[in-house]
Parts: C-alpha cells; structure tokens; sequence
DNA sequence: CCAAAAAGAGAGCACCGCTCTTGCACGGGA
DNA sequence: TCCCGTGCAAGAGCGGTGCTCTCTTTTTGG
C-alpha cells in the first residue's frame, strides 16, 4: 500500500493520481455525465486505451472520484467537530452542519456524484459504504458526547417503532437510548435533504438568505435530537 | 391546444404521445442516463432523425418527461389530499408525506429525475417550476387549514431571520405567520432528504422498518411545522 | 388542383466506452 | 553487466450515441 517498492510502481501511482485529478478537474466543470474517459485522456496527453491499464472501466473511475468525495466530505466535518470540540454539543452541531453545506458548496458535482441520484443498478462497494458512513459517525458523536455530558433531551417513539429503534441503536450507538437512535438517522437526511434542495436550485426564488435559514434549520434539527441549547 | 383541428394535428399529438410513453418506459427500466433517442425511435419503429421532429433535442424530451413527473406527483399529492380532507391537519400532513413517499418507491427512476442530481447546466424552464411547485402547495394548504381551522403551535425565528421569514411568506402564503412560512420550506426539503435517502439506497443496513420509520419522521415534521397532534 | 408545408428516410459527422493487437522500453534476476 | 519478460503506450476498430443535412413522400389549405 504505502511501500513504493520500485520506481514502477511509484509511477504507477503518480498516473492513477494525475488520472484522478484531471478527472476530478472535468467533473468539477462538466459534471459527471460529461466525464469522458478519453478527454481525461486527451488532457494528459495519453491514448483513451492507456487509461485502461489504471481503471478497467469507466465506473470504477467514478467509483474512485465517489470515494474521494465521502472522504474528503468526511475529513472536512470532522475539521468542523474538532475545531468545535471546546463549544457546547448544539451550538458544536451546527458547525458541522454549516461545514457540509459549505463543502456542498464549493464541490457542487462531487455533492452531486454522491448525494444525488446514483447511477441506475449502481450498489456501493464495501469502502464506498465504509467511506460514506465518516459524516454521519461525527454527527453521532455529538449527540453521545450531549449524552455522557450536558445531557440529552427525552424523545419518544411510539410504540410500533420501539423494536426499530432498538435494533438501529444496537447497529448505530449502543450508549444511546434509542430514540436518539431514531432521530439521528431521521435529521441525518435531513440535513442533507436541505443541503440537496439549495445545491440543486429547489431553493430558486423560494429562499433568499440561504445562509441563515441554514443556520437556523439546522439547529431546529440539533432539538430534534435531543440537543438543548446550553 | 385542445382544439384538433385536423387530423394532422392529431396524428402528431399521437406520435408525441408514443414517444413519451416509449421514453417513461425506458426511463423506468434504464434510468436517465440511458435514456436514448435511438432506442426510443427503434422501439417506435422509426428512424432517430424523425424524432427530431418532434423533440429538438434529447433534453427537451427529458424535460417533458421532468414536467410529466412533476405533474405526476403534484397530482397523486393532491388526491391524498383531498382523501384526508375530513381528518385533522396533522394526520392529513402524514398522509400527503407518505403519498410523496409511495410515488416514489413506484417511480424511483422519476423521481431521481426530478428531485436527483439535475443534469449538468440544465436549468429548469418556468413550466416546470410551475409544475414543481405543486407538492409544496398541498402542504402549505394544510398548515394553512390548520391556522385558519384548529390553530397553529407558536413558532419563533430568530431576529436576523426575520426578514427573510417575512420576505418568504409574502411570496409563499401571505396569510401565515412568517415563522411558518420558515418552518414549512425547512420540512419541504426535509422531507425530500428523508424519501432521497430511502430511494438512493442511503439507508440500506441502517433502516429496516423504513414504513414505520418515515411514518414517525413524517409526524416529527408536522409537530416542526406548528401542526398540533389532535 | 397545385403549391407549400410537414413528416419520414437515409447518409454522415463527431464523439463516446471499450477491446484487441502490436511494438517498445524499462527493470529485476542471472 | 546483459538480457529477457513484463508493463505500458499506441493505434485501429467496433458498436453505440446525439445531432444535422438532404432528399423524397405525403398531406393540407387556398
């Protein structure tokens, strides 16, 4: 992995790299149903049948621009959390709110590759799955630091919900009771139905001042979980 | 418009007709992606270049079929709607939510069209905003029914979102309170984040339940929005 | 009844993903 | 140090795509 053991593999590795990169560069531009194997190719001045001895097709490249994003995605909300870590759960959650709209934001196409609508038959690869879980662990965080610390909000689920919820707390924070199980999950995509509609202009002429209705949505969306505001 | 002139004008209402049916079905089977005016026009048993006679391009055709689901959808909420018309806000409010959610499931390659990833620089013409706008309709009409009829919970908004809050509920529902009208945009695109989330294989190994599950979020979204459980 | 408009057919262009074969140049074992 | 095998790039080519252009046929309306 990380053994360069001969100069042929190094470069093998700074191809698949440059690959990425010019990759990630179109997909930035054109969005990625314009993603063509051979312009990648043609901009690093290869052959389009070079680039198969680096990805065998074109959706294992996007697979990797897909991983790419859910850690890159993951690795800037837990930026948010750790530069947030002396602040209060609420007030820590809405910043990590704010980072994955920001990064939304500013990697609209990437947002798009992995929050949008999949690939039709698509199934995520096991480290796609493993990449994409980082943003929701750091939102549990949150809400199992409120749980040992300040505390956390009673919830309730009815009744026909309880044996879900149990099993989703087991699968997802065994701390936690399990309606703060349920309610993560449930702002979870939330939060990332908000982000969709204002990356994917749902929000045109309907929302003006995105920045503070964000703010204010998502801590409406830290009550929901029980977080109180200190 | 209506008026068939001549059975010229039919026939080419017809042909339309024919090529956005043959499309929606290759659209549910293969998805946007592979949605191709040469299949389309094989299956239809003409030749691709005389499909241009009718679509200008393929984005025009996609942009029917866009238009087609939004209307689809608007229309299926309404019915619920208008079924749940004698039971209270709150249950009614459900009711549309899982109606939204039962499309859907039914038309997950639709619904990726219309609330998925747009396609890259495509910007929606206003007929379609227009036939967007009608989901968000029905659930204004029923936190309206509720203030007008049974009450609406107090909500709050802090003061730098006042003004937007006034701005949205000027353009939105100039008879509700601007705190609802903050409240109602932020549970529309939840609401989407929670039906996003279930269609595009988010929840897969996280909700099992998803039924009793969206029914409890669906309920949450209501109290969000000031509807007071009967 | 005939000109004009509409519609279909076909060839063709540029591009796409992907495969196969062919040379070549480099790197590691002898 | 040499040399062979292997990894890699190059090129041609296949079937597909969206879209345009031209040509012919059919229908319509004055």
């Amino acid at each position: 992995m990380s053994t360069p053991q001969g100069a042929r593999a190094r470069a093998r590795q700074e191809v698949t790299a440059a690959i990425k990169e010019a990759a990630r560069r179109q997909l930035a531009e054109e969005g990625a149903a314009k993603l063509s194997l051979r312009a990648v190719a043609r901009e690093l001045g290869m052959v389009s049948s070079a680039l198969y001895r680096y990805f065998p097709s074109r959706d294992d490249l996007l697979t990797a621009l897909i991983i790419d994003a859910y850690d890159s995605l993951g690795a800037a909300s837990e930026r948010a959390r750790d530069a947030a870590c002396d602040v209060p759960p609420p007030a820590r959650w809405i910043a990590v709110c704010e980072t994955v709209r920001g990064w939304a934001l500013a990697h609209p196409h990437e947002y798009a590759l992995i929050y949008g609508s999949p690939v039709p038959g698509y199934s995520a690869p096991d480290t796609t799955v493993r990449a994409a879980a980082r943003v929701g662990l750091v939102l549990i965080g949150i809400v199992r630091d409120a749980h040992l610390g300040p505390g956390l909000a009673g919830l309730s689920v009815p009744a026909g919900l309880r044996p879900e919820a149990e099993r989703m707390a087991a699968d997802l924070a065994p701390d936690l009771p399990p309606e703060a199980a349920v309610a993560l999950v449930a702002a979870w995509a939330q939060l990332f139905g908000l982000v969709g509609f204002e990356i994917f202009g749902q929000f045109n002429r309907v929302v003006e001042d995105r920045e503070a209705f964000f703010r204010h949505a998502a801590g409406r969306l830290a009550e929901g979980v029980g977080l109180t505001a200190a």
